[in-house]
Order: structure tokens, then C-alpha cells, then sequence
DNA sequence: TATAGTAAGATTGTAGACAATCTTACAATG
DNA sequence: CATTGTAAGATTGTCTACAATCTTACTATA
């Protein structure tokens, strides 16, 4: 099999789809924050037992993405500003400085191609004006970057503060002055990453990180 | 009932229980970084079914204290000594002095007073050279101090990282100079707690964060 | 002897039924 | 009319049984 090597076979089960399917319902803002989950009611909806359900649901929860209560209800999380700017961002930031500082030696081209062919599917949504899309962009952009770190604990931490900020804007129907600079911004950070100084990342980094918007 | 309130009934469930029981039993060092956890025997040992054993596993896996692959196995988590002081300590921090200064204003003398008692069995623990029981004294000082920052989704983050550097630490034998100065880091952060003095606060827990020292 | 095939046992995943708890509405009481 | 008691229904928690998948040891084949 010589240079040849086949990637890991993902075998996932139920409560990952599930995790994947609840999750995804909540960034296109059909579940929104506060909104009751009821676990006879999904299950008959996706034709499945409550047992992978819940483990979904323990799952989301851990993330900060749900709420629960025992014998009570599990409710969409409610996110407040104050956590978003004053401990997720900065934690945010944190971890993906570090995460790209270790990933910064893997890149390659084609690395660098993957992240350009996202930012012109980014591009494209930011003409249609479709912010659910442009947010789908974003995190595929900087999760795919975070990933090639390859340290999988830093991973999954970041993307559960990564989620819990993205939710906080979904139901603050954030307002960019322009959806092209979200896309502007990250071609910024693409060409410094691409120069590959780790002082010009960092700066980039801080100025795209904190230069969401709000609606007052 | 004029003046007076009772506290929140907490309404528990099994997997609750077993969610710390497990934690408990990594943390005591009984269950090893590495170590494979077989649903059945746990569930015969604890004379319960295998559901919420099920969840209890998938929290702690969200926490980052267990690794799981699906249809094969779910294994106490490995933590390098590289995530733990490049990822895991500064966040740590980020977190840790952020719920103080949400804390400090509704801190009064009879909070200082739990942290002087946590503070006495340290010492208490010190001497004995016990240091399972200092680790758990110093998670229950830095537990109360977060959590009187009454900000519940910050609280969460804050113990799951935590955790994943404690159960580092177990892993590695780590070796205080003298394991009193544990308990005198402690009682200096107090001191300047109880001024109120952020930038101090600050200076103190830095330093205290940032001690522990390795085997090697 | 190295490789592939096969089958048994072990383990994890999922389903469905029953138990415990909560919520709600309504009746009883003063 | 405000408060307490009660019972029905809804919902979450737990258990047991069965299905799917994996691992291991053994056999067959070249």
C-alpha cells in the first residue's frame, strides 16, 4: 500500500445523529433558546426508542447548548451577552490561537485551497444575504483550522464555546454592517496564515474574534 | 416567611449519582487514565441498569474525563502534559478571574469564613500528607469561589476543565516542593480576596495557577 | 507459515414497557 | 376568595430484552 493510506472509518450510532440533528435545529432557529425539548415527541417524530434521545440530550446538555432540569424539562439554553463577551470570547480566542500555533506546521496547499474553497462558498452566501449559510461558513472555516491541531481534547472544547457563542448571536438576530466584511475578514486571516507569521495570525485573529456587532 | 428563604430542593437522579461516583473513582486514582469501563460490569457492581450508566458515560465523555468510540469501547481520558499547561491552565485562568470579579461584590464575611474552613482542613490535610484530600480541598475552595459568580454556564466550563487538569496531575504523580505551600498559596489568594483588591486578586491567582510542578 | 475465512462470545446499541415524579385542573374547606 | 387536598394525565426516569457490532480464537487453504 506503499504512500497510500485510507482515512478512519467514522462508524457513528443513533445519538450521534440525533446530537448532530438537535443541534443543527437550533442553529437554523427552529429551536430556539428557551423552546421545551420533549423526548416522546422527537422520538415519534424521527421514528426512534427515547434511550438514544436522551443520551443526545445528556450529550447537548454537557455542550451548554441545553438545559435540564430532573423529572422537569430540558429547555434550549439561554446564552446572556455578558457570558458571550466577557468569558466565551476570550476563551474562544484562547483556544484557537493555540490551536492554530500547532497546526501552523501540518499546513499545506492543499490545506490552504480547502480553507479558500470555503470562503468562496462564504462569499457567495454573503451576496445572497443568507446569514444562516455565513454562519455555517464560519464555523466550518475555523473548526476545519482548529482540527488541524490534532489535539482532540482542545478540539472539543473549543467547539462547545465556539457553539455557545454562535447561539447567543442567533437569538439576538445580530446585525453586521455589512455581511461581506464577516467574508472580508476572513480572507485577511487566510493570507496571513498563509505568511505564516504567528504575531500577524494573532492580530488578525483578535480583531475577526471580537468584531461581531449588536443590534442597539 | 418575611426574612427567610429556604434553598432549592435539588432533585437528583441516578444519573447524577453515577456521574460523580465515576468521577470520584477517577480522581481517587482507582480508575486510570487509559482504563477501559465495561457497561455490564458497572452496572452489576452498582446494582443498576445499564440506561443511565449510558448517560452517566456520555457526560462524562462531553466533560472530557472519558474517551468513547463507537460499538467498541469508553475509556478514562488520557490528558497530555502539553494541552494542560499551554490550553488548560490559561483558560483556567481566563475563567477563574473573571467569576471572581462577578463574585466579589456579593462576597460578605460568612463567605470568607467557608473558604477559611476549607482552608483549615488543607492544612489539616497538608500535614498528614494526604494529597488526594488536598486536591479535593482545593476544589471545593476554587468551586465556592466560581460559583458565588452565580453564573451557572461559566460554572460548568470552569469544572470541566478543572477536572481534565486535576486528572493530569493524579496521572503524573505530581510532586509539590512541600505540600504545605499549597495550603499558603491558598491563604494568600484569601488575604487578598477579602481586601478586594482585583489587580492583586489577579497577581495571587496567577502565580497560584501556574505552580504545580512536575516530576521531572 | 502466512493469510483469509468462520463462528462463538463479549460488548455496545436500541426498543418497548413499566415506575417515579411532576403538572394541572378541580374540588373541598375555612 | 384564598388556601389546601386530590386525582388524572403528561413527562421523565429506569429496567429488561433483543439486535447490531466487534473481538478473539480457531480452522482451512495455499
Amino acid at each position: 500500500m506503499e504512500n497510500f493510506r485510507f482515512e478512519e472509518q467514522k462508524v457513528t450510532s443513533l445519538r450521534h445523529k440525533i446530537t448532530d440533528d438537535i443541534r443543527k435545529a437550533i442553529f437554523n432557529g427552529q429551536l430556539k433558546p428557551g423552546i421545551r425539548l420533549r423526548e416522546i415527541e422527537m422520538s415519534k417524530q424521527m421514528g426512534v426508542s427515547r434511550g438514544p434521545i436522551r443520551e443526545a440530550l445528556r450529550m447537548l446538555e454537557q455542550e451548554g447548548l441545553l438545559v435540564s432540569q430532573p423529572y422537569k424539562e430540558t429547555t434550549v439554553a439561554e446564552i446572556t451577552r455578558e457570558e458571550v463577551t466577557e468569558v466565551l470570547i476570550p476563551i474562544r480566542f484562547t483556544l484557537e490561537q493555540f490551536a492554530i500555533r500547532k497546526a501552523l506546521p501540518n499546513m499545506t496547499g492543499s490545506h490552504h485551497a480547502k480553507l479558500k474553497e470555503i470562503l468562496a462558498e462564504m462569499r457567495d452566501a454573503a451576496q445572497k444575504r443568507d446569514i444562516y449559510k455565513i454562519a455555517d461558513c464560519d464555523l466550518a472555516f475555523h473548526e476545519y483550522l482548529v482540527s488541524l491541531s490534532d489535539m482532540i481534547n482542545i478540539i472539543s472544547t473549543w467547539k462547545s464555546i465556539y457553539n455557545r457563542i454562535r447561539l447567543h448571536f442567533l437569538s439576538q438576530a445580530l446585525a453586521y454592517e455589512n455581511l461581506n466584511d464577516v467574508y472580508l475578514e476572513h480572507e485577511v486571516l487566510l493570507n496571513v496564515l498563509m505568511e505564516g507569521d504567528m504575531d500577524k495570525i494573532s492580530e488578525a485573529l483578535t480583531v475577526h474574534i471580537h468584531s461581531v456587532k449588536w443590534d442597539e
